[in-house]
DNA sequence: TAATTTTCTACACACGTGTGCAAACACCAG
DNA sequence: CTGGTGTTTGCACACGTGTGTAGAAAATTA
């Protein structure tokens, strides 16, 4: 019937009343000020304790324009890399007593203007963006809010801007020149969303490593894909169709690649028989597909991490570094294998 | 060097003071109230929009006491199952309106402490608890804070407490059904986490299957697990150290049915030649790993939804419905197989 | 004891927004 | 021209917290 009586929460005025001091005392006290004696300070926080007093975040920010808020911006939090890493500023933010307004952009124009709204209506003290996508408008729109803004997995430039990222280039040319350590010469790659730097970024990599034993990625074993599983079945359709046909397949990320290995299945082919396969991210379930997945790892937890930590030197006046580069490493499995005993790498 | 100048925000006094009026006027003609002639109020709203005013939600909510903002508490939010709730979640939060706090627990203590603590300065107008450990300390210090909080999947008598879940002796029933069906009159059964009363649940709804056809599942044929994959695999060993062995496991759910599927390859087995594996959530994956899992779907996208509505409707005042349940259903893949021609099921 | 310093507390205002109430204004009928 | 009605606007206060400053009380010194 009638709901709950939900009591209003008890002010510093409440205290001052019980404790017959003005509210400013009471303030001063719970601060910890030196302005308050030492034995009217133990009794306010006494009786502020016994009657359950909890501050007021919003009052507070009112005043010190600091809500201990930061926004993550995020696609779909359902990815399970973009939800690792959103533990790690999660997880990091709740050590510096900073909280985290999570929104769900889904690469909706009209949700991320909802969202870049909602921050600044929330007066959050920083701004964290996971994106695939580039190129999202929401950038600039929050850009207004003249906050600091933290990239992760993304360069733009800008003046609020900061970005933390694995070096793309780097985790290219590991899985290239892992490839070549197996004998593979015949390397094809199945990129990400179209437009991703990123993907240009790691097939790049991957091509520099075959240019210096000679070899190449051509264009026709490039296929488009969306970093998900849909985009490397659809991309392994589309290598299957190509003739001849490469021995060992790179895949934008591991979601791609487990696509492509179901497609492969479902072709009656085998990996790493007869397609070795290089996913990227090292997500968690990279090692219980069958066969287990060889990767590039990320080491998500740490970038939303050091994301988070970029923000808070940021927000304490520090700007020292700006750009922050993690480098990715290999992560053996079981989805390549050699192309056959024998063949020389030169 | 010196940081970018972050200029303050502009307020409807600013707005006042531009179109020489009162920043009460203003703050009505905003509201597009009936008190402010409607010429005014154009003028002032083109005012507003030209100076890229934004509200402050936080000046907003310390008059109102409302913050359009909800806390969500998750155990972990790269828990895949979880992170699809979370986003039925926040996307209905933001089509109301609303924002999401995020709190990721870990299940440890002191961050549940810290994370109550922290939802309640933040004012968060209701809380939504996803967690598959019950009881767990926050909830009654929660409802200190005089805020509905929605459960989902967890039961839990409070006052101010209400829950959003599925039913789980229908989906225990269901597997048990499924297997019968099958031919199966051998099934064990991994469990969830320690205490968890789904876990119960979801094994007794499988018992009442399997007694309805004078069949049961032995309490030595009951595994415990962690509802992640270390307990599917912890589960097999357990039952292969049986004697005689299942022909049929149902998981707690689709994490540990592939830590499960894990194991028994490892032991030289084949699912669902030698094993036929029933999981539970249907989580993304599941149609990802080999042979692609059987399993018990919940809707979790709804789950999200239904809580944040049930919220939304408490916050209104409308407190009709305290308890929704959803059915699960069976998602037929390929991790199970009759056991042999002509049994019987009778 | 009086003057001075030190210690402590209360008053007042600020932050940005919302709202009850009264005042000012315009309009119309008597 | 006056009184009444309706419309529009501004004043003042509230929300809960933080802080500069003045002033009272206590402690110290002359």
């Amino acid at each position: 019937m009638a709901g709950p009586a939900f009591s209003n929460p008890i002010s510093i005025k409440d205290i001052a009343k019980a404790a017959g001091v003005s509210h400013s005392t009471v303030s001063r006290a719970l601060a910890d000020s030196p302005l308050v004696a030492s034995e009217t300070k133990q009794r306010i926080q006494r009786i502020a304790r016994e009657m359950g007093y909890t501050p007021s975040a919003i009052a507070r920010g009112l005043v010190t324009k600091r809500t201990a808020t930061v926004g993550l911006v995020v696609t779909t939090i359902a990815d399970p890399f973009i939800a690792e890493v959103a533990q790690g500023i999660e997880e990091t933010a709740l050590d510096n007593g900073y909280n985290v307004i999570l929104c769900n952009c889904s690469a909706e124009p009209e949700r991320e203007v909802a969202c870049a709204r909602a921050l600044r209506e929330k007066r959050v003290d920083a701004i964290i963006v996971t994106s695939s996508r580039v190129g999202s408008l929401y950038v600039p729109l929050l850009e207004e809010l003249g906050v600091p803004i933290v990239l992760i997995n993304n360069q733009h430039e800008g003046d609020y801007v900061y970005s933390v990222r694995t070096d793309n280039l780097t985790g290219g040319r590991l899985a290239g020149e892992y490839l070549l350590s197996l004998g593979h010469r015949h390397v094809a790659y199945i990129a990400g969303p179209p437009g991703a730097h990123s993907s240009k970024e790691r097939l790049e990599g991957c091509r520099v490593a075959l240019r210096e034993h000679g070899l190449d990625i051509p264009d026709d074993w490039v296929a488009p894909g969306d970093g998900r599983t849909g985009g490397g079945q659809a991309g392994v359709d589309f290598l299957l169709r190509r003739s001849p046909q490469p021995t060992a397949i790179f895949c934008y990320n591991d979601m791609t690649a487990i696509g492509a290995l179901q497609a492969i299945k479902r072709a009656g082919l085998r990996v790493p028989d007869d397609f070795s396969l290089v996913g990227y991210d090292d997500i968690a379930f990279a090692a219980f597909v069958d066969p287990p997945l060889t990767t590039i790892a990320q080491d998500k937890y740490t970038l939303g991490q050091r994301a988070m930590d970029l923000a808070l030197e940021l927000l304490n006046g520090q700007e020292e570094a700006g750009d922050i580069v993690l480098t990715p490493y290999l992560v053996e499995r079981a989805s390549c294998a050699p192309t056959s005993p024998g063949v020389s790498q030169g």
